[in-house]
DNA sequence: ATACGCTACTAAAACGTTTTAGTAGCGAAC
DNA sequence: GTTCGCTACTAAAACGTTTTAGTAGCGTAT
């Protein structure tokens, strides 16, 4: 209250040097710098317990040490371990993290918008990756200078964005390789939405494995959800009738809704029927039986999009796409077909 | 890149006005101004494409519109609803919202220290609820001029931190009465930890419900675990030899692990004992059977905070705390003890 | 003796706003 | 015809840094 702020200048003349001295010492440009000074500098620092101003720092330096992260779909499973990892890399990196939502284009981008007015030095975004969504403000903001980077979205060959993508058509193909490795013919799939990218893709890889496996794909034994555990619910009851031995579940709500229903129908996972879901592995990993589960990497999406980012910002010709790997995790759902 | 920057100074220069004048359109101060000048000035501003700079206007005005969220213990499930509310509220007001970490006090200090390097306006906690967790860096900020506000935190009587709390011992009350309302008499609990206020007053909530109940209480009825899956299944191992009818879980994941538990020893919910969880509603909403559950209202928390926060900054010296209800969601774990 | 180069600093402009303290112009009052 | 007050603006300082373009002082080479 009574003290006035302490500044640069009030350091400068505590340690009786310039303000452009105590600048140098802090940025640690101490090449040509008696240790005295220097040592005179951080002295007054430390006595005055000077905190500087990262505000006026940046207006100086036209840098915010600040990304922005921007959030579709908060609902999602996978949401908050990208936010982790996002913050993780910011931290080590020294940025602070700016946070905002988006529901529908609309949204994003007034929050966009937002982001740009604070000055963020880059822009990561997890969201809505419907085809019909359209990235042009993102473009604008990535050739204004400011790197931008897409998590999970889809996004056209020549976009000028760089990109963090999960590669869902293997991830299908291992969920669905590993119950024809167990012995199943009948896999059964509840698939994502056919507008989603990402439905598409596990889709893509499900009928990929059956082929290799020289399993015939029947449509009969597909579903499409909407990512939604009702939807899971619904598509499970209705493919229980084709008798599948097992099931491949594009989602992870999803799973929990066909273990649901399967629970209604009171059949036995996994002796009756095997099932793999596919996504953020902690959320089907408390269910009882434990889910076998192709894990999507979200937090490392997280640490990768702000990595590519940081990187983005020395060399913004450079754009990089970077392609993650799924895995299977094996616990309690899977098992060879009943004799 | 060929273009200038664009200025409020460009503006002027281009509706012939002064810096002062476009500033004052800007901020909405027009009471006295002439009509045709303010509309020079929005055309300009509109042709130029003209985004004002958040980081200059807070150097100048001494206010970043940012509020800073320092989440500990990110694995918790009640940390996404909390960061979405907040975020919301955020939005709302014209805020933007920082995030940051702590795992433990070292790291919360730091997080501290980074949030007012940057200058927020304001500082929500939602964090480390531990009795040896100490405030005084807390304290200091806000009595600096920073309003902070801690979700969830025990705090001294004394502090002048503002604090929005959940009313865990009403919440313990409603589980237990719920139970015993079913006529249930052999009622269990899983506590949580001693050493947390959370864990305590859900306890005295259990304990006081029992007692309006005039059941007597029974240590060997009590477990005591520690929040996580492993430990609430552990326990519910061990009171299933008390034979209890009923179990009130005093946490979300823990109640996934006593269902597993349940699970293996084969025994059915909620024909042969019923069972109710504590916490973030979603987390249990898709175990099958679903989980009658205590409603932590968290995303309210997140938003309430944040509304504090903004009121705090009005008037620092009206410290407010504000006790957030929670309810009863009964689902299907639920029933009357067997005949 | 002057010039030169080097070391260790410094003065001041710049970043893009807001805000304070005006002021020019003009009609009305005395 | 001054003065006054009002309207509709403006000039410039301020916010707290970084950075550019020096410069003072001093030893050395010519």
């Amino acid at each position: 209250m009574s003290n006035q702020r302490v500044t640069i200048r009030s350091v400068a003349d505590a340690a009786g040097v310039s303000m452009s001295t105590v600048s140098n010492v802090l940025s640690g440009r101490h090449e040509q710098m008696a240790v005295e000074t220097r040592e005179r500098v951080l002295a007054a620092i430390e006595q005055l317990n000077f905190q500087p101003n990262h505000v006026a720092r940046s207006l100086a330096t036209k840098r915010t040490a600040t990304i922005g992260l921007i959030m579709g779909d908060v609902t999602n499973s996978l949401y908050p371990p990208v936010t982790v990892g996002a913050e993780e890399a910011c931290r080590q990196a020294g940025y602070g993290l700016l946070l905002a939502t988006a529901e529908d284009s609309a949204s994003e981008r007034r929050s966009v918008e937002l982001m740009q007015a604070k000055r963020v030095d880059a822009l990561v975004l997890f969201a809505i990756s419907y085809f019909d969504v359209e990235s042009n403000h993102l473009s604008a903001a990535q050739s204004a200078g400011m790197p931008v980077v897409a998590i999970n979205r889809f996004l056209p060959e020549d976009t000028p964005l760089s990109a963090v993508w999960f590669d869902h058509q293997a991830g299908g193909e291992l969920a669905t390789r590993h119950l024809a490795d167990l012995g199943h013919r009948r896999i059964a799939h509840i698939a994502g939405p056919a507008n989603r990218m990402t439905g598409i893709q596990r889709r893509q890889g499900y009928e990929a494995a059956l082929t290799a496996a020289g399993i015939r794909i029947h449509p009969s034994l597909i579903a499409e959800g909407d990512y939604s555990f009702a939807s899971g619910e619904r598509a499970m009851l209705t493919l229980w009738q084709e008798r599948p031995t097992a099931v491949f579940v594009a989602g992870d709500v999803m799973a929990l809704g066909a273990m649901r229903a399967l629970a209604r129908l009171g059949v036995r996972v996994p002796d009756e029927i095997s099932l793999v879901a596919f996504g953020n592995p902690d959320c089907v990993r408390y269910a009882t039986p434990a889910i076998t589960t192709i894990d999507l990497p979200v937090a490392t999406a997280g640490r990768v999009a702000v990595e590519l980012a940081l990187r983005r910002m020395q060399r913004p010709e450079e754009k990089e796409v970077r392609l993650l790997e799924t895995s299977l995790l094996v616990r309690e759902t899977t098992a060879p077909p009943a004799a």
